[in-house]
DNA sequence: GTTAGCAGTCGTAAGATTAGAGTGCTAACA
DNA sequence: TGTTAGCACTCTAATCTTACGACTGCTAAC
């Protein structure tokens, strides 16, 4: 059977209407609500079809339709092709003014569940293909060492390491100069023993604790991209919705909030199953679909956001699967854009690539 | 009316009992349950008397009784009093290992969360009262000053703050120096206008620059007590109890778990109105007593715990009315007592002073 | 002071009933 | 051949009814 120009639209209608609602949709209504002027009976005939194609389901007999996961997932896709091209000018200022990642990606993640009503999350760029700057060392206590890492993005991590010899104040400074002048500029993977090595041999008779830095250094960057620094808000939106009401459902998806871990989980999970050269695009999960598996009665939107140079991370929005998928979308979109313009390749076309 | 031993083991009865099944107590129960060898008959006599007393409440005409806020205020008092010394080794461990105060705070919260099955938070020490051990500067960009702050208790703060000019590197390293050694020691209260301007007044030509950073220093540290660094686990642990599963009461809740916010007003508001002599005792409040008016089904159990040299700040556990009070006591008492131990007076007896 | 027994109350759980929404099918129509 | 009106049928959800059972309070006896 074919999806014909008329089918479609009933399709839509039905399911815009059910995301509306979240009642079934019955042939009266569509026949009154649709632009083409149809009987209920001709409308219940193509009902009968899409049924039977599987874009809907009856949940009983004598109910109206909603729509089936592949229904979602039709409607999702042709919205995703349709290029809406609504600005608006949110966010831009409040991008332009923050210097910190953090407080970035915490104002982005807000404002995000503010204009979707919906819970969502951020994930920090993965510190492990993360430039360090630079790194500062000083003694706050006997035989510690507070160590500061800055990273490209001006992302800071800090962690107190306890060393074996207790190191004066010049010390310390003179072994930040020797790790500095080696390290900074490098990622994660550009560590290697050499590295490790070259620095050690600069560091005279201070080898153990110039040893337990790099260690520090390592493990910080390691541990950042393990339990990766995940933002989240609007949390408590899901409990708006009556589908996700029972205590259940919620506590899973509301403890996976609180606890973070499961998003992790989540986030890597996304991240691996996007190409690198989908960055940027929208990634839409409807009910049990790729990473959610196991919250049946929500979907997922993703983006891969990058911010400037290689700062990567992934942006996302869960609500239920009858979710306003138009607005997220082009809630997203946007968003994306706007990081594009301000972060985009410096800013101003440094190095034409497109 | 006078409350006689018999009515209180009554009392007691039906609210142990109630705290256990979540319904409302018979007169047959208490006369099977209890160990007193009364009939049905007589204890529905006693009951009438407590429930004229206030003790006890009947939901409807033919339903048995539940404690009334009276009742519970009444059964924890009494609980209160009576010293357990049960200890448990948990905790100590830990409390030990961990560097940073933040660390420490985190694992505390989430032990007692998961101890008592019940929404934990904790909030950090105020900073307004705590030493600033010593401040760093760096360079991370034009025009662009790292800051980072180490109070007592190696709880560490960083801002990054734009300023008019742009200083190398060895002037940062001068004006570290400068500030610190006038600074370090100090809490907030300590920072006075001489303070400033004899710092200002050793800073030679980058006085804009040195005033920036102090006015950075001042608002971290008021900022950080407004908005006090409040952690919390166990919030889905409040959805395991059928009276809170109602989505509109859950949300306040919860919503006031995720935004912290109403937390921070909340922890401000006993910390305020218990006085600084009742250090370490424990607070509790029923349903809609003092800071929780609008969480009229829960209580809150709090207590003001002091890490050594004046690093204080307020614990809690809130659950259900219902909430087993002599567990969540006790266990609080627990980790006061070890608190102490660890941290109460430098450890040993250095300075006696109690 | 305590207890047994009984009448009375009230909420809840379990049917029974009904209204309404919606379908599928058939037959008529353009 | 596609569209429509009409009707019988189905199924849910809401409402009502009923019955049960858990309590209490009271009274009278011990």
């Amino acid at each position: 059977m074919e999806l014909d120009a008329r089918k479609i639209i009933i399709l839509k209608t039905i399911i815009k209407n059910y995301l509306e609602t979240g009642e079934p949709v019955g042939s009266r209504t569509i026949s009154k609500y649709s632009e083409l002027n149809l009987s209920s009976a001709t409308i219940r005939n193509e009902m009968s079809d899409l049924e039977e194609m599987g874009y809907i389901i009856q949940p009983h007999t004598s109910a109206g339709r909603i729509p089936s996961d592949k229904g979602y997932r039709f409607y999702v896709d042709s919205i995703m092709k349709e290029s809406d091209d609504r600005v608006n000018e949110v966010t831009e200022l409040m991008v332009k003014k923050v210097d910190k990642l953090e407080m970035l990606l915490k104002s982005l993640v807000r404002h995000l569940a503010l204009d979707t009503n919906y819970a969502a999350l951020i994930s920090a760029p993965a510190l492990s293909k993360n430039k360090i700057k630079y790194l500062q060392l000083s003694r706050p206590g006997e035989r510690k060492l507070l160590l500061i890492l800055v990273l490209e993005g001006n992302m800071i991590k800090n962690e107190i390491i306890t060393v074996d010899e207790d190191p004066d104040m010049e010390t310390v400074l003179n072994l930040t100069i020797v790790i500095n002048n080696r390290l900074s500029g490098l990622c994660l993977n550009d560590i290697t023993p050499t590295v490790v090595n070259e620095v050690l041999a600069q560091s005279g008779g201070h080898k153990s604790t110039v040893r337990a830095v790099l260690n520090a250094v390592v493990e910080m960057i390691e541990a950042g991209e393990d339990a990766a620094d995940i933002y989240t808000s609007g949390a408590t939106n899901i409990l708006k919705y009556p589908e996700l009401t029972d205590i259940e459902k919620a506590t899973e998806l509301i403890s996976a909030f609180e606890e973070k871990d499961k998003l992790t989980k989540l986030v890597s999970e996304v991240s691996e199953s996007t190409d690198s050269d989908t960055k940027n695009s929208l990634q839409v999960y409807i009910g049990g679909e790729g990473p959610i598996q196991n919250m049946r009665d929500c979907s997922l939107v993703t983006a891969n956001y990058e911010l400037g140079d290689g700062l990567r991370g992934v942006i996302g929005v869960i609500g239920p699967k009858r979710m306003d998928y138009e607005k997220v979308l082009s809630t997203m979109k946007n968003l994306m854009e706007q990081l594009d313009k301000t972060f985009g390749k410096d800013s101003d076309t440094k190095k034409g690539k497109g």
